[in-house]
DNA sequence: ATTGGTGCTGCAAAGGTTTGCAGGAGAAGT
DNA sequence: ACTTCTCCTGCAAACCTTTGCAGCACCAAT
């Protein structure tokens, strides 16, 4: 029922491969023929099929992105910063979530490799050399997380963490807690070691707690612990376990930032509305969704391969494997304020940005 | 490089076709022989070519799913209810994001078309005839509209007016503002409908306010406008905007519900977190993603088609137009408060409901 | 011995497109 | 008049898989 390109052939008296070439090289084909084929081709309502393109350019111009919890906010922004780039070039982004399972990751990875030119994998949980093999059936570009030998963007969290740590301990802080992302996540064991060796510099203790879910519950739930351990400053995973935590710590009747200085990371849109206002460690989603769509299509001209079997669904041969990483932002609001340790005098006064501007403060 | 079919057989000694049986009809095959293929599959690493098996069967195994916008928490939960409705069916699903554009809509379903089985289409914002237009090119199953001729899955969202307007009329107010949706939205026409018919009924006088983009910001512009109008309740078209509006009530010195009662409509997860805690009607959005699917393909049994050319790219040929209307239900916390018509005597108290158990009062 | 089944496998066409190669027409250069 | 070149178009193979049909071997029943 659909119109194939056999039948604008017929229709408008040229050889199928005219058509095609009308579609795939124009300047090839006489510009008055074209023209007459393009006609002819709207009005049978014509559409190249995919599949068959596929079949044979070995490209089908799609790529897939894999990522732990489309609810969790931190993804939209980078998903729709990735779809947009993607569309730019004429791809198309098929979004995966895994619901924060590690074994759901690799079955998606397989069941997309052969209808997709790559694959952009966000925040994986699973083994390095799990990853690995997956990178021997699709092109792969990792995000948030650092794979030897496999091109990668990240956030540099582990400077994120270390402005906080010293920003907190700027502010007199000396007991502070951090509480750890979940298992198997690269980003949580970055922030983990630049954190301790930050609050080492800055003689400070810091309690490592978890792994937890990285949820608004799980930061809640973390909130009578984070009592117990008597600490006056916590840097958590995300915003999101951080705005958990704020609610948690508000039920226990604990003051923030009067008691309890509270630092997330992310920036994720709510964490302007939060009551305190979080502080927290801007991290450049949009442009890693930007910069992964990037890599995996770098040489992509969509020039015609020399011979249609080449390359079959790769995108590039030998491809560079570059690893990107993305500079954070320590962004100050209200959930962190003074410590027990703040010297006198002003120089250390927290000067606490408001809007969405980011400013930096170094002690 | 990747092996083929014609591999296997090769190294395993038998004809492709005995093959190809071994994994689309595995009961054909002779359990030795296809045990033999099935290792010597295994050890070359051979996974099937989705895109010639859609070329020749017609059928993609994915399925498209249009929102406005992945960033909205109203999506998420029925993305992956879809998801893994679809995923049980082995079918995958294909995000994409319009951005709240109308125009994008067309293009998004047109540039899937040949790549899907069908397209569920999330409110969306073209016309009517453009929708129809788009069915044409590939099974369409319409979510949050009613398209006649058209498989549609709705929620009953005039019914949650209904209750919130009597819910705040039975508080005792009688001025009461509409905070209208996007221009376009099939919800907000209804919504509106629903809530004047109520509204007169109730003997209250409704404001409608808007068209206004369905945001948080969206809400917290309004609120000047909301305390211009002098209201003493607003009905919000969904959760985003009341809790914006909540925001820029608060901000105006408003005290909610004390002076003015505020109710939303979705229940997305975050109206359990504001403060005061949102009155919201929830809409049963996973069950709507799950339907969906089920619809678009409900005639699939995965029956190999007599001939590989019948039915291309379509699910089902003669597709039953069901429309599905799933209820919704008035869920009261504290954002919703007596107003200043409130009788005397403890009967038209209302009752706070607490946790996530949806409670439903009528007056 | 013939017939009829049953269970399995091979054959080959088909699906829609791309693309290297060859060929034709006309123009231009010698 | 011959070659050479440029532009365009047609030819046909190839991509990988599915599937109706036919054929084979074997067994049971007549």
């Amino acid at each position: 029922m659909p119109a194939t390109i056999r039948d604008v052939a017929r229709a408008s008296g040229v050889h199928i491969s005219t058509v095609s070439r009308t579609f795939s090289a124009p300047h090839l084909v006489n510009p008055e023929t074209r023209s007459r084929v393009l006609a002819t081709a709207e009005s049978l309502g014509y559409r190249p099929n995919r599949a068959a393109r596929a079949l044979i350019t070995g490209r089908t111009h799609n790529v897939g992105l894999i990522v732990a919890d489309i609810a969790n906010p931190f993804f939209p922004p980078l998903i729709k910063a990735a779809e947009s780039q993607a569309r730019q070039r004429d791809y198309h982004v098929f979004v995966a979530d895994t619901n924060e399972d590690a074994t759901a990751e690799e079955e998606l990875v397989l069941a997309m490799a052969k209808q997709v030119d790559g694959v952009l994998l966000c925040s994986p949980r699973m083994s390095n050399s799990l990853i690995e093999q997956c990178s021997r059936e699709v092109p792969l570009v990792v995000i948030n997380r650092l794979v030897t030998g496999l091109p990668s963007v990240v956030m540099d969290v582990g400077q994120g963490a270390r402005d906080a740590i010293e920003h907190l301990a700027g502010l007199g802080h000396r007991q502070i807690a951090l509480l750890g992302g979940p298992r198997g996540s690269w980003t949580s064991r970055e922030i983990r070691r630049a954190a301790l060796l930050a609050a080492r510099a800055a003689g400070a203790d810091l309690t490592v707690l978890g792994p937890n879910p990285p949820t608004e519950d799980g930061g809640a739930a973390a909130a009578d612990q984070v009592r117990r351990v008597g600490c006056t400053a916590v840097l958590a995973y995300n915003d999101l376990m951080a705005i958990g935590l704020l609610e948690g710590l508000d039920s226990l009747g604990i003051r923030v930032p009067e008691e309890i200085s509270v630092v997330g990371i992310d920036d994720i849109s709510l964490s302007r509305r939060t009551r305190p206002k979080l502080t927290t460690v801007a991290t450049p989603t949009a442009a890693a969704g930007r910069a992964a769509i990037d890599m995996l299509l770098q040489h992509d001209n969509t020039a015609p391969s020399r011979t249609g079997r080449a390359a079959p669904t790769a995108v590039d041969g030998r491809r560079t494997t570059a690893q990107v990483t993305l500079q954070t932002e320590l962004v100050i609001r209200d959930s962190t304020g003074p410590g027990p340790h703040l010297p006198a005098g002003p120089t250390y006064a927290a000067t606490a940005a408001s809007g969405p501007v980011a400013s930096y403060v170094k002690e």
